[in-house]
DNA sequence: TTGAAAGCGCTAACAT
DNA sequence: ATGTTAGCGCTTTCAA
C-alpha cells in the first residue's frame, strides 16, 4: 500500500506538498501539482484513513444506533441518513441495540474511542442523564423516538397533533366508539399520541371506556391480539387507531377472522405509512411520516453541531393524514 | 480525552506496561496490573481507535454495501451480520450503492484507505474482474446476489433447486399453465431460478408459452403490472411463481382487481418469506430463505478469510418451501 | 517483569 | 511555493 512518502519520492517533492495537493491547498505550483497527481495515479495511492483521523481528530464517521434492522420502519430513515451522510463525505457505522442498555452503551463507547464524531439514536434506552453526559463530549441527536423531558436535540413529527387529527377525522366520520391500540414503551411518540387522542375525544365530548385504550408492542401479532380483545367487548368500538401500520395490519386480520369487515363494520387508522399500508386490503388509512426527511434532518442536525453551528434542540417535520380505504 | 500516556503517568509505569494490561498480555505483575487498572478507571480511559488501527493495520470494521435500506428483504440479513460482527468485536460500516457503479466503487475505496478490513456485497454491480482485483488485496464476500461466473466467495440459497421445487409443487397440485414473473437483472439468483423453473416444466412435459415468462423488478407495482398482463392472455395461467414476496403481493392485488380469486382461480408462490407474506390475505406460499443465517454466514466467511483460514468459495444454505394459502 | 524508543502515515506549524 | 519536522496515540522490538 503506497504511502504519502512513496508519492513524494516518486514525484520528487516533499510529503507536505503531496498533502497540500491531496487537500486542495491552492498554494502549490501547477508543475508540482501535476507531478504529484501523476505519482498518485501511478501508485494508485489513497490516503490512509487511520493516520488522517489520528492526526486531525476527525473520523468523518457517524454512529447510528437502531433497535434492530428487521423493522421496515427504519429503512427509509436509514436511506435518508445515508444519502445526507454521503453528500457530506461522512460514513455511517450502524449498530443494533435490541433495546439493551449494555449494547447501547457499548455502541456509544465508539464515541469515546473517537471512532465516530457523533451519534444518532433511533430508540434510546439509556437514561437522559447518562446520555446528556456523553453528549457533553460528543454530540448526539435523537431521531423519531426520544424520552420525555429529553434535553438532547431531536427530530420527529408532532405526534400529539398527528394523533389528534386522526381521532378528529374518525369523529367527523361519525364515530363515537373509538379505541386506540398504543404501545407499552415510554417514548414521547407514544405518550404524545395518547395525549392527542385524549384531547380529541375530550373536545368532542366522547367518552373513553377503560378497555378502549390497549397497549402492546409494534408487531402484527400484537395488533391481532389486541383487536380480538377489543372485539370481544360487549360494546366493541367502531373505529380504532393503531400505533403503527404493522399493528393496524394485525387489526385487519383480526377483524377478518371475526367475520367482520373493514371499514364497513369497523374503521382502522394506522401510523407511519410504510409500504405495507398499500399492499394490504383494504388499503390502510394512516398518518404518514416523512421518514426519508427525518433521516436527512437528523444527519444535518448532527453535522451542524459538529461544525459548531447553532444547534436546534427540537425539530418537528410535517406529517400527513392519508385517508385510504380502511376508514 | 485521556491517553495511554496519562494512564502511564498516573499509574507510575511506562506506556508499554499500560499497553500490555490493555491487551491482556500476561507478563505483567499483579501489582502493576492493579495500579494500571485503577488509573484507567480513574481517568475513564478508552484507547484511541485510530492510533490502534494505524499501528496494527487492523480496523475491526467490515464494510457492507447494500443497494438500499428500504427493501425489507435486507433487514434480517443485516441483523444476522450485526449479530455475528458484534460477537467477534467487529463493527459494520453500511453504505448504499443504489445500483450505481460509481457509488459501489467509492464505497469499496474504504478498503484501500484501510478504513475497513474487508467487504460484504449484497448486490454487486462492478464487473467480476474489477471486484477480483480489489479482492486480491482485501477480502470480499458476496451475499445472496452474485453475478454468474463469479470467482469471489459467496453465500446464498440454492436458487435453482428452490425454484424447481416451487414449480414441481404447483405441477403436483395439477397445474399445467404455470407462469413466472422474474427479474430483468443478471444475478445468479435470477438465472438459477429461471433454470430451475424450466427444468421442472421440461421434466413434467409442460409447455411454456412465450409470454408466460415475464421480467420486471422486485416491486409491488411490477408484480401488479405483470400479473395484469398475464391475466390479459387469451389463456391465462392457473399458477404463477413470483421472484419475491413483494412481487407476489402485487400479483394478489392484480388478481383481486380483475375480480378473480386466489387460490381458487389462480395460485401464487412468492420468494423470500418476508414478514409481509403472512400479513396479507391469502397468506403467501413462498420459498423461505434463512436470511438471518445468510448474514451470519457471510460475516463468518469474511472473518475466516481475514484470519487466514481456509476459505470456502461457495456456501449454499437450506431453503424451505412454505405452503400457506395462496397455492 | 519492565521501560525506552522507533515508527505506523498523516497534517500543520514554522522556516526558507 | 516548498521543505523540514514535530507530533497524534498506540504497539512492539530490544535491552535491561
Amino acid at each position: 500500500m503506497a504511502s504519502i512518502q512513496d508519492v513524494a519520492e516518486l514525484a520528487g517533492v516533499s510529503v507536505a506538498t503531496v498533502s497540500r495537493v491531496m487537500n486542495n491547498s491552492n498554494n502549490v505550483s501547477p508543475k508540482s501539482t501535476q507531478k504529484v497527481q501523476a505519482a498518485i495515479e501511478k501508485l494508485n495511492y489513497s490516503p490512509n484513513w487511520a493516520s488522517k483521523n489520528l492526526r486531525s481528530k476527525k473520523s468523518n464517521m457517524i454512529l447510528i444506533v437502531i433497535p434492530e434492522f428487521s423493522n421496515p420502519f427504519w429503512g427509509d430513515i436509514l436511506d435518508g441518513m445515508d444519502q445526507e451522510a454521503q453528500r457530506n463525505h461522512y460514513k455511517l457505522i450502524i449498530t443494533t441495540s435490541h433495546g439493551s442498555v449494555d449494547q447501547e452503551r457499548s455502541a456509544l463507547s465508539m464515541l469515546k474511542q473517537q471512532q465516530a464524531d457523533g451519534a444518532i439514536l433511533l430508540s434510546p434506552v439509556l437514561t437522559q442523564s447518562e446520555l446528556a453526559g456523553i453528549d457533553s463530549r460528543h454530540p448526539i441527536v435523537q431521531c423519531c423516538e426520544y424520552t420525555e423531558n429529553s434535553t438532547l436535540p431531536h427530530v420527529s413529527i408532532d405526534n400529539y397533533t398527528a394523533c389528534y387529527e386522526a381521532a378528529e377525522h374518525l369523529i367527523r366520520m361519525g364515530h363515537k366508539k373509538i379505541a386506540m391500540i398504543s404501545s407499552t414503551n415510554h417514548f414521547s411518540s407514544t405518550t404524545q399520541r395518547e395525549l392527542g387522542f385524549h384531547k380529541a375525544l375530550l373536545q368532542y365530548d366522547i367518552a373513553l371506556p377503560e378497555n378502549y385504550l390497549l397497549r402492546g408492542n409494534y408487531s402484527f401479532g400484537s395488533g391481532y391480539e389486541k383487536m380480538r380483545l377489543l372485539l370481544s367487548n360487549p360494546v366493541p368500538p367502531s373505529a380504532v387507531i393503531a400505533i403503527s401500520d404493522t399493528v393496524a395490519a394485525g387489526c385487519l386480520a383480526a377483524i377478518d377472522s371475526c367475520g367482520l369487515s373493514c371499514p364497513k363494520d369497523i374503521s382502522v387508522i394506522g401510523f407511519d405509512n410504510i409500504q405495507l399500508s398499500t399492499m394490504i386490503h383494504p388499503k390502510l388509512s394512516t398518518i404518514s411520516q416523512p421518514r426519508n426527511q427525518l433521516g436527512v434532518t437528523a444527519v444535518q442536525m448532527l453535522l451542524d453541531r459538529l461544525n459548531g453551528n447553532m444547534d436546534s434542540r427540537q425539530i418537528f417535520l410535517p406529517h400527513e393524514l392519508v385517508i385510504r380505504q380502511s376508514s
